[in-house]
DNA sequence: GTGACTTCTTGACGTTTCGTCAAAAAATGA
DNA sequence: TCATTTTTTGACGAAACGTCAAGAAGTCAC
């Protein structure tokens, strides 16, 4: 790659970087284009190149962290242990990604409320949705798994996918709960990530899935995983 | 109250409407002031004579859908029944809501990533943050109720706020779910509602609320619920 | 019914930001 | 070294927000 390709490429991600801090500090009204391209030092019209408009760069700052959300599912993947151990690796990772990328979900919404703009590039939506599958496949294929050698007993009418979508549900639900927090007084629940951990192992004993985690203490696979597996990344979360 | 009054009140009701149908339709991007000034027949003066901005017009259409989310909440509270025969109404009651009201989610989560921007007024905020307590309060109500009679024997770490969050949580994933099903191959999903159920009746069961799902049908309840409590909505919602 | 006073409505205007594009600058390669 | 291609630039047009002074409509005492 020729040396003007690789700057090109690197501003590629400096761009992103300050889109992506502007829009956890400021908000969406004040990503500007001007103002991006002003800070990382480029004109307008460079900024362009990169990207065809204003929401096809936010779509391009979540499509980013989702990636390295799905190489974090992706790695869990590799835990060893029953398959509810194995699952619960899968949320320490959610905790991970939700720790480090608070911009996230914000960028996400906002993809998804913008109603898919046409303005957005239809790769860049693709590559958001991929990232999304990456991550389903990987909870799928565990609980699946784990229905073939009967740790989980599905009942009529139960599915695999079924579960999959509310483990996901819980998960966006602690964004949710981030900004909701300030306005419950309920301090239970003033902290997202205990009471993710706490309904995921409600969500999956009520599926019956074993060992119940009145059987074992989950917090002993959770901390595995983010030692073995995470270590860095749980660090620099303030997770270990 | 002067006729000239009820105009005014009467207008501001149009222009929600057509706010909350243009922001279904056409999405965020899309919903301009001048053009909802041009459908209501008045002039843009008179639209900021209601609304501070384009962003106070987008939170009062969510503070209007969520004052009749939480009036639905309020009137499942007075279902008849054991304790999570009463839960399940109010999750009738969030069903119904769903289907009426398809716009709702998008006008909230736009509302939370505008960062509550500053140029929201303050009353404005507050009336949406009470919809969401009052709906909170419902289901909490319920939950303590039937920890105090017992049905429902929380474990040590686990209280009545987290198993509402959890509740809740599945309940906006219905949202996000819409969203996505058209990128879920899985066909055992592709039904938000039905996936909402099933998934709130394993999470209670998780609890141990009793009577189980396995000893008892709760689509006798929802049911029961959506005929007595909200028939003609249930009928409008093509939930009945 | 009239006129003085208040309230409401209007739409042109200033401002801001998006996205474009022709011209200038830089890189490439024979 | 110079012709060709690629990249960068910033002034510009378009579009939308939000304002405000002037005018229209409503209110009320008499």
């Amino acid at each position: 790659m020729s040396p003007k390709q690789q700057e090109i490429r690197d501003r590629e991600e400096r761009l992103l970087d300050v889109a992506q801090v502007m829009l956890l500090e400021r908000g969406y009204e004040d990503l500007r284009m001007d103002r991006i391209a002003e800070v990382v030092g480029v004109s307008k019209g460079t900024v362009y190149q990169h990207f065809g408009s204003r929401d096809d760069l936010l779509a391009a700052v979540a499509a980013r962290s989702a990636a390295t959300r799905a190489a974090l599912f992706e790695r869990a993947a590799r835990f060893e242990g029953s398959s509810r151990e194995r699952m619960a690796a899968v949320e320490a990772a959610a905790e991970v990604f939700f720790a480090l990328f608070p911009h996230h979900e914000q960028a996400e919404r906002l993809v998804r409320a913008a109603h898919l703009s046409p303005k957005i590039s239809p790769e860049r939506v693709a590559a958001l949705e991929t990232c999304t599958q990456r991550c389903f496949e990987v909870a799928t294929r565990i609980a699946a798994e784990a229905a073939a050698s009967g740790d989980l007993p599905l009942r009529e009418g139960q599915s695999v996918g079924q579960l999959c979508v509310g483990l996901w549900n819980l998960y966006q639900g602690a964004f949710l709960m981030r900004d909701l927090e300030k306005f419950m007084s309920d301090p239970s629940v003033d902290d997202a990530l205990g009471t993710l951990q706490r309904n995921a192992r409600v969500f999956l004993d009520g599926f019956g899935w074993r060992p119940l985690s009145t059987e074992l203490d989950y917090s002993e696979a959770r901390e595995r995983a983010l030692n073995e597996l995470f270590a860095n990344e749980a660090q620099a979360a303030g997770l270990l």
